[in-house]
DNA sequence: CATGGGATTGACT
DNA sequence: GTCAATCCCATGC
């Protein structure tokens, strides 16, 4: 059993790219924080353009962090109650964020479920506020650096199977609710919802 | 300053 | 399937 990812974190290129791009490239790279993470099988893209961003508005106070350098970490407390962990992407000056929604428990298991109070593999990352509490994420890590901070993203490991994505509507939003901008990794058990939906990149790796 | 709405989850019918 | 918990933040007066 590995402790840590092989791989070099990704770099700000990689994130200074088109929100949709980078919401399904994430699937299948790995996120950690303080030795717990696992691989990234679930996300959602998040625009400007469209009103269920929190950057629709513009750079309110909350919003600000969106329009930051890619590859920041979003974080934002949700329902009073749960810490949910973005990825800000486009270039600078540009609102847009990739949710991360679901991983599959990797590295630090045995301390997911202490943080999580749950024991099935299942029920550790699946979503995206149980994952922000197996991983320890919290408000504290809005606007650190995904690339070098305490919160960070692998780029895909070799010893990761392929898999195919797919994507759907997102969830849970009231606005533009028809936009297909959910990707997850298909047949995977650990997204926070399965979905039927269609293929957009097949066998990847 | 007062109000209302969530990018959710877990418990329950 | 339904529903409450709980608080930040955006909006409006």
């Amino acid at each position: 059993m590995r402790l840590k990812p092989a791989t070099r974190p990704l770099d700000r290129a990689f994130y200074a790219r088109p929100v949709l791009d980078v919401a399904r490239d994430l699937i299948g790279c790995t996120l950690m924080h303080d030795g717990i993470g696992g691989v990234i099988v679930e996300t959602e893209a998040y625009h400007e353009s469209e009103p269920s961003c929190h950057a629709f508005g513009g750079p309110t106070p909350r919003a600000k962090t969106l329009f930051g350098d890619p590859g920041t970490a979003y974080v934002y407390f949700s329902y009073g109650m749960h810490t949910l962990l973005n990825a800000v992407a486009e270039p600078a000056g540009v609102g847009a964020a990739v949710l991360i929604r679901a991983l599959e428990p990797t590295y630090g298991i045995d301390r997911m479920v202490e943080n999580r109070g749950r024991t099935r593999s299942a029920d550790l990352c699946s979503g995206p506020a149980k994952l922000c509490q197996a991983l320890g994420v919290s408000l504290e890590h809005n606007e650190s650096q995904l690339q070098n901070g305490p919160v960070r993203v692998h780029a895909r490991e070799p010893t990761t199977r392929s898999f195919t994505v797919v994507t759907g509507p997102r969830i849970g939003i009231s606005k533009a609710v028809e936009l297909p901008w959910r990707f997850h990794a298909e047949g995977v058990e650990h997204v926070s919802r399965p979905i039927r939906t269609r293929v957009v990149s097949r066998d990847k790796r």
